[in-house]
DNA sequence: TATTGTTATACTCTATAACTATA
DNA sequence: TATAGTTATAGAGTATAACAATA
C-alpha cells in the first residue's frame, strides 16, 4: 500500500461546483499536518530513547500488566512477527521484562521494569508539553471546538479511537479500502 | 527519520496539571486522520491509474509547462534521483514527454500530454469529491472554522503551503526538527 | 570544473511464510 | 493438529553517491 500524501490544495476549476468553495482542502492539510506532527512528536521524545510504537507498546503494557505478546499484538494491530522486534529493543534498553507464562510455556507474559514506568512518566511530560506547544495559538475554547470537528472527521473516516493506522498491517485493513 | 505515528491520547495524569484538561490529543487525531485520509485519497484517484505524487507532479507540470526536472525537483522537494523514477513512470503511461532543451541539451523540458490533461482532470474532480465526502458532516461555516484552525496549527508547525512534506527528503528537513 | 539527468548501491521497513517448542 | 513466538526471506521505498553527457 502506498502512503504517499495527498498531492496538494483543490483550486476551482472554472465553472464546475464540485469543489470546494474556497480552494482550500481540509484532508490536504489533514495529510500535511499529520506527516508533520508525526514527525515532531517523534523528535520530541526520542530523548527518552523512546520511539513512538515503543511508547504506545509500553503504555499498553503499563495499563495492562501480564499480557501476552498475541494479546499486544491483536490490540495494537502490529504483525506478531514485527511485534518481536519491538519487545526485543524494549527489552534490550531495560524498560520491559519478558517472563514466561506460568501455565502456557509457549506464552511470554510482559512487564514493565520501574526504569520503563520512570522513562514512560517522562516520555508522557514530554508528549503533553508537546501537544501544549502545538495548540499554544489555540483558546481553550477553539481547542475544544478543533477537537470535536476531528472526531466527526475521525468518526465518519472509520478512525478507531486510541488505535493508529499507522501500526496496524495496512494492507489487509478494511479501513484502508476504496472508502469508508 | 522514523515517520512513525504519535502513540496515542494522552490521559490525565493524576495531580499534574500539565496535559490538556480533557485527556484528548490534538497531535494524535491529527496524526491518525492524516494518514487516513492520505491511504483513502489515494484509493480514490488510483482509478486514473495515478499515484499521489504523479498526481502532484502532473498538477506543478500543467501550471508551469516546459518547466525542468531539476526546477520541478527543487520546487517540489522531490530528490532529483526520486523524480527520474516518477517522470519515467508518467512518460511510459502516456500523461507527459520529455524533450530535450533547445538551449542547454543537458536538460529535459517536461511536457504533459492530451492525455495527461484528461487524467488530470479527471483526478482533480475524484479529489474534490473525496474532499465533499471527506467533509460530509460539517457545515460550511464548520467546515470554515476547521480551515482557519487547521491553517493556523500549520503555520505554527512550520508546514509550507502547498508543499506536502511526504514528497520532501525528511532527513535534512530543518522543519522537522526538535521542534518548529 | 560545474551541472543535468541517470544509474547503482545500500539501507530501512515491513510482510510472508517457514520453523521451534509447546499444547 | 493447532498455537505462541521467533527467524528468514523477499519486496517496496528511498537516499547517497558514482557516473555520462554537456556546459
Amino acid at each position: 500500500m502506498s502512503t504517499a500524501p495527498a498531492p496538494g490544495p483543490l483550486p476551482d476549476e472554472q465553472g464546475s461546483r464540485h469543489g470546494p468553495p474556497d480552494g482550500r482542502a481540509v484532508g490536504f492539510l489533514l495529510s500535511q499536518l499529520g506527516l508533520v506532527v508525526s514527525r515532531q512528536f517523534a523528535e520530541v521524545i526520542a530523548a527518552t530513547g523512546l520511539e513512538p510504537r515503543e511508547f504506545a507498546l509500553l503504555r499498553a503494557i503499563a495499563g495492562a500488566e501480564g499480557s501476552t505478546q498475541n494479546a499486544m499484538s491483536d490490540r495494537l494491530g502490529i504483525p506478531a512477527s514485527t511485534l518481536v522486534a519491538v519487545v526485543d529493543h524494549l527489552e534490550a534498553g531495560g524498560f520491559l521484562e519478558r517472563h514466561t507464562h506460568p501455565l502456557d510455556r509457549r506464552s511470554r507474559t510482559l512487564h514493565v521494569t520501574e526504569q520503563g514506568r520512570a522513562t514512560l512518566a517522562s516520555a508522557m511530560r514530554l508528549a503533553m508539553g508537546y501537544e501544549q506547544q502545538l495548540c499554544g495559538d489555540l483558546a481553550p475554547e477553539e481547542r475544544a471546538v478543533l477537537l470535536d470537528l476531528l472526531d466527526r472527521l475521525a468518526s465518519r473516516v472509520g478512525v478507531t479511537e486510541g488505535v493508529h493506522p499507522g501500526l496496524t498491517s495496512g494492507a489487509s485493513d478494511p479501513s484502508c479500502g476504496p472508502l469508508a
